[in-house]
RNA sequence: GCUGGAGUGGCGGAACGGUAUACGCGUCGGUCUCAAAAACCGAUAUCUUAACGGGUGUGUGGGUUCGAGUCCCACCUCCAGCACCA
């Protein structure tokens, strides 16, 4: 009988069951037992799962269930980052309560994954939005405005016009909302922020020993971070008594420098014009440019536009005067807000200069073809060479005197040796209302009070307005906003903003290691137990943002006290994206593939084995309905192995001395098997592999012929190579594999308990060997040879072979090579 | 432009420097059937040959090696991220 739609219904709904009832995956601190901590990123829920949720969480799950058949005590946990937007617009659209939408979305999607059989340990189940979780949100936030991570201040920020809110550099991708992908503007306000460049250096530091963790995120996070070595150098402006501070990366250059450009938004341009001729100029110039979109002026055609100040400054090592530009190139958020500029050697400043006519001196000569000369050149020189121009420094190769030039100017004091980070302060208060209310209060006489940590939490009032008109939402619930200063006891009002939902999501796993502490945020005995994650899975798509922020917190959180590890996430997959017909799933693009069809027609075992047979765990996957089958036909063709070849009343162990050559084929595929599979869990979790070993021993299995010898001792090999598959299969379909594991009778404990099999290296050893003769490099012929022959075996044996005496033909054997149970190479 | 990654049958994809294309899908042929479906068995890179065999094949061009998909150099294409970051 193959495995009917029947079977699948009754088998899954079984053994779900069954673990949920026995909480055969409940995971317990046991000092002195290896503990294995599984996680993948936790959804938003927005409804039911998707197929996007069911191939990252399917790998989690076999990765879980591998690694507790191998004997480690695994954490798998699961919760819901359950802040955020989504549930205002339902609220807005449908006059629900964000709560209310919030956990009905929440106990679809736990029904959901149970459906797929994910091995979680629901008793540590948490969403973000449960007040006894955000409690602790509040609270690492006071520790962080106490250590003064955590401050406010009005500065131009990002804001997204249609989220009515407020923008971490993090989320504003190409310009536009990460969330609705709108244009992202600039508007001055007084905002929250925490200071994660107090960890910059920690943090590009400390990618280097993240070395489980794909390259091109550690690519991304670098950029990010983006240090730049090189030298802030000051220019003193002529007849006056400012000074431009400057940073470059290419103190190397400093001769060259022909003008000095400043960013339309830098404190000293309305200074420096006044009472010139430019000033009305210069005045234009600066609101246009602040009247245009940072995207736009950043994007466009790229076209350099500048105004020249009237002021002059003085190159400090040479002494000579260059005139102080605007540009729009020049941003003021990164470094100085102000650029030497050295038109010969950048490629930006070159175009400037064309430009507006300034003029250029080469300083760095091209080894290859000397005698650069600047009205000859049609682009910088922005490769290596030989200082010129440079008067001390001349003939010195430039890279040396990067470091040279800068020292001297330290010592000079006219410069210094410095650093400037790409990596900016992350904003982190929202004008919106389903979020955690930043635990703050404001007094007239003592400013900024933290609110005090026995009167956490600061509970989200269930009756604000929401309509998403702007402003923040609980500033119209006056109940909230007026409050006691927790110091002075007079009137005071409270922050009315909520904390960005990234804050919920970048502690989350530290808060599973004990999810329902309500004395503490954690309890550190049991952080230390479980930390750090030792597989983290998730999308690409949090490469920066969730992975960095994670980061920091851990960091941040360590330095409390409370924390043992500096990293969170020891390994890190990310799983490729799911396609159909050559896109990204996607509710928009009306292609989705609803797991909740596949499951009733071929059931979570066979979705599961797709999703992880198609394609390695980090590439794209394509939906592919026949693959499907393919995988639904291998299932029952193990099913029905076990109904009709296993034989549960034949035990007892084979011996070596009865087998003969099927039987001893058989027990090489059987170990064979064994071993490929557990090199492709451990070699990086090659699931396609895996699976396609466990179909190769089924292969085996189905050509097994069990008429030609002792019927008895045949049994005990065929039953030992399906208990094997069984086995194999459990972490990858583990319904049908703890449903088979009862069918052969061993009905002692759930399969998820069993030991992972193991394998007998001596079992893969034959007497003989296929090896394959070349001759000059091609091959010409194969060979059953005894094993670990050496030459003076093999010489005869290949040497008499006709195939392999055409190529040789009378020819002089020039070498005779011999990779022992490989291959032979001749030539000739 | 910079950074990271990838180019292998009709398709998804395998290959410690050692017989390229495992495994699966698809296709073709067969068994079973009145027939079909399902299931099972077999074939399946390409050119050439009646066949044995031979030639060519892992994006392109070089190189190292007895031997290269794999290592080295140069290049092309695609994907992803960043992008006027001084």
């Amino acid at each position: 009988m193959p495995y009917t739609t029947n079977d699948i219904r009754r088998v899954e709904d079984k053994w779900q069951k069954y673990w949920a009832g026995k909480k055969i995956f409940r995971a317990q601190e046991t000092p002195g037992r290896e503990k294995y901590y599984v996680l993948e990123m936790f959804p938003y829920p927005s409804g039911k799962i998707h197929m996007g949720h069911v191939r990252n969480y399917t790998i989690a799950d076999v990765i879980a269930r591998y690694k507790m058949m191998r004997g480690f005590n695994v954490l798998h946990p699961m919760g819901y980052d359950a802040f955020g937007q989504p549930a205002e617009n339902a609220a807005i659209k449908r006059g629900v309560s964000p709560s209310d939408w919030t956990y009905k979305c929440i106990e679809d999607m736990h029904a959901g994954l149970a459906k797929m059989g994910f091995s979680y340990d629901w008793d540590r189940e948490l969403a973000t939005c449960d007040v006894s979780y955000y409690k602790w949100n509040q609270w690492l936030f006071i520790k962080m405005f106490e250590k003064g991570l955590a401050y406010k201040k009005g500065s131009p920020v990002n804001w997204c016009p249609s989220c009515n809110t407020t923008l971490a550099n993090e989320e504003v991708i190409n310009g536009a909302c990460w969330r609705c992908k709108n244009e992202v503007v600039q508007k001055d306000l007084d905002q929250w922020y925490l200071k994660i460049t107090h960890y910059s250096e920690a943090l590009l530091e400390d990618l280097k020993t993240l070395n489980n963790w794909p390259s091109r995120v550690i690519a991304m996070q670098e950029n990010w971070i983006g240090k730049s070595y090189g030298a802030d150098i000051y220019f003193r402006v002529k007849g006056r008594d400012d000074v431009i501070t400057v940073f470059t990366t290419r103190p190397d250059t400093i001769f060259g420098a022909t003008y000095v450009t400043l960013a339309p938004e830098h404190p000293l341009v309305r200074k420096l014009s006044q009472g010139t001729a430019q000033e009305a100029k210069v005045a234009a110039f600066v609101e246009k440019a602040a009247n245009t979109s940072k995207s736009l002026r950043m994007s466009g055609d790229q076209r350099k536009d500048g105004v020249f100040t009237g002021a002059y400054a003085v190159n400090p090592v040479n002494g000579r005067d260059v005139p102080v530009w605007i540009g729009d190139y020049v941003l003021m958020e990164y470094g100085t807000g102000a650029i030497m500029a050295v038109p010969t050697h950048d490629q930006r400043d070159f175009e400037f200069a064309r430009e507006h006519k300034l003029p250029m001196i080469v300083v760095i000569d091209d080894p290859a073809r000397p005698g650069l000369a600047p009205d000859q050149m049609t682009r910088a020189y922005e490769d290596a060479g030989t200082l010129v121009n440079s008067s001390l420094f001349d003939g010195i190769p430039n890279e040396e005197a990067k470091k040279k030039i800068a020292l001297w100017m330290e010592e000079k004091k006219t410069g210094k040796v410095s650093v400037h980070w790409r990596l900016r302060d992350w904003l982190i208060s929202r004008q919106r209302y389903w979020g955690a209310p930043i635990p703050m209060i404001y007094c007239k006489l003592c400013g900024i009070v933290p609110v005090p940590e026995d009167q956490l939490p600061v509970e989200l009032p269930k009756d604000a307005p929401i309509t998403g008109e702007g402003g923040s939402p609980l500033a119209k619930v006056k109940e909230f906003v007026e409050c006691k200063c927790p110091k002075c006891g007079k009137d005071a009002r409270r922050e009315t903003d909520t904390m960005a939902t990234f804050f919920d999501s970048s502690w989350y796993f530290l808060r599973y290691c004990d999810a329902h502490n309500d004395k503490a945020v954690f309890d550190k005995a049991k952080a230390a137990y479980w930390m750090p994650v030792d597989q983290y899975i998730g999308g690409i798509e949090h490469a920066i943002l969730h992975l960095l922020y994670s980061r920091f917190f851990t960091k941040f959180i360590r330095d409390l006290g409370l924390a043992a590890v500096d990293e969170p996430f020891d390994r890190l997959l990310t799983q490729g994206m799911v396609l159909k017909d050559g896109e990204v799933m996607s509710k928009s693009k009306g292609n989705v593939v609803d797991p909740d069809e596949v499951i009733s027609k071929f059931g979570a075992d066979t979705l599961r084995m797709f999703i992880l047979f198609a394609a390695p765990p980090e590439d794209q996957l394509e939906w592919n309905p026949a693959g499907l089958e393919g995988n639904w036909r291998f299932i029952n063709r193990v099913w029905s192995a076990v109904e009709d070849r296993y034989d549960p009343k034949v035990t007892g162990n084979a011996t070596g001395s009865l087998a003969d050559a099927d039987d001893k084929k058989l027990e090489l595929e059987r170990n064979a098997a064994i071993k490929k599979v557990t090199e492709s869990m451990e070699g990086g979790f090659k699931f396609n592999t895996a699976i396609s070993a466990v179909m190769v021993l089924m292969n085996a299995i189905d050509k097994y012929n069990v008429t030609t010898s002792i019927p008895g001792m045949k049994a005990v090999y065929l039953n030992k190579a399906i208990e094997t598959v069984v086995l194999l299969l459990a972490p990858f379909t583990p319904h049908v594999a703890e449903e088979m594991w009862q069918m052969a009778g061993k009905t002692d404990m759930s399969v998820a308990y069993v030991g992972w099999p193991s394998f007998d290296e001596k079992a893969l050893v034959t007497d003989t060997v296929r090896i394959a003769v070349q001759v000059n490099g091609k091959v010409r012929g194969e060979f059953e040879v005894p094993r670990d022959a050496e030459e003076p075996v093999l010489r005869p044996i290949v040497l008499a072979d006709e195939g392999v005496l055409r190529h040789i033909a009378g020819k002089e054997i020039k070498k005779f090579i011999v990779i022992k149970n490989k291959l032979v190479s001749i030539v000739v």
